[in-house]
DNA sequence: AACTATTTATAACG
DNA sequence: TCGTTATAAATAGTT
């Protein structure tokens, strides 16, 4: 198309081959706009001129990265680089090692399993067992634990409660030594004053010797 | 170009639409392979129709991962940054996910449970027993189901013995009605020729009236 | 860049 | 999808 036919080959004049760039660019850009909005399609158009230029086109209402996603996708081909792949592997297998792990997981919670044969339910039941199992012995280890604490306890109380009581009966025995003493006191006292009428025995007795009150009910509240 | 000029809009008959998608697609891959001969450039063309389907073009001497780095580098634009990061949380949110559930059937294994409290042993016993018995009622079902086809095929047998034994008896008492009547064809018969003092008496009945060896032990073999 | 003769692409139709 | 064809569009060569 144009005042002569040219054959599809390189053209070797430099100015040529930049100008006839130029104009074919713009035309397939064009196009790529037109079948765009003529037929709903969505494209990606990227050129490098040999000057190393870029230019692009992408189709309204999408990205390149969303176009080459489906590229991807469709193509199946490796269009990321070896990270990437790395990633997407990973996935893969983490994501297949879930599901595996899921099934699992339903499978001693007893679900899922109207499809398994008489052998594999039986090995879930026993893994069930070991678990069971294992898990009341680990109980049981608390509960003998915490009895034994309370064991420990208890003891511990008793012996608080047997000094505690050792003390009071002490206390009552000096008391009562004091009072036992007191009582001496007073009747020795009484004895040698007899015959002098006095009338208020305390107040004229040393202070140390005076009847002090006790606590009425200490041994109740132990 | 063409019969008629046409607005560059979309086209709405499906039939019209689809047939400018062939042939522009087509136009605009031809346009690009010349390009990219004739001025030595180098071109990536993705194209997806409504419909789904992809083409691309590629220059030869490339490809589009290498044209897709180079549009990376001019372009400063990110194409596969964002996407790495997608995939590298969602590999770390899978791998969460694969934690909690290898935990949790380590657990359940009754693994790992030493750090665990009081309630969580409780909560994990209550799951192992749910699944334990949710497993033995399957297993019982199987159990049961297995018993049942048991007895229909005992009940069979015992049909097919009575059915045995039935037709077994018949010929038994067929056999004895053949004797019997044997026996007093050949009292008459014997009777009749008392007088004349013959010493083989089978080979000379008629065939019919011999006695044939009875199987001695068909009894036994039911 | 603009022009234009000519080639090429393609819309409409079978 | 394919072929034909009249016509629109693209563009090679020129100015």
């Amino acid at each position: 198309m144009g005042r002569g036919k040219i054959e599809i080959k390189r053209i070797e004049n430099l100015s040529n081959r930049q100008v006839t760039y130029s104009k074919r660019r713009n035309g397939i850009m064009k196009k790529a706009k037109e079948i765009t909005v003529l037929c709903d399609a969505q494209v990606s158009l990227v050129i490098f001129a040999s000057s190393g230029k870029m230019h692009e086109y992408c189709s309204p209402s999408t990205t390149l990265v969303n176009l080459l996603d489906r590229y991807h996708k469709l193509s199946g081909k490796k269009l990321w680089d070896a990270k990437h792949e790395n990633l997407s592997n990973e996935i893969d297998r983490i994501k297949k090692e879930n599901d595996s792990m899921q099934i699992e997981l339903r499978h001693l919670n007893g679900e899922d399993i109207t499809s398994l044969n008489h052998k594999e339910l039986m090995a879930i039941e026993e893994a069930l067992e070991t678990g069971l199992a294992s898990v009341r012995d680990k109980q049981m280890e608390y509960f003998m634990m915490k009895q034994r604490n309370g064991k420990i306890l208890e003891d511990e109380n008793k012996h608080l409660h047997f000094i505690l009581q050792e003390k009071e009966l002490s206390i009552q025995r000096r008391k009562q030594m004091v009072i036992e003493e007191n009582v001496r006191e007073m009747e020795s006292w009484h004895h040698r004053h007899q015959e002098q009428g006095m009338r208020d025995y305390n107040s004229q007795m040393p202070f140390a010797f005076r009847v002090q009150p006790m606590q009425p009910n200490l041994q109740e509240r132990m």
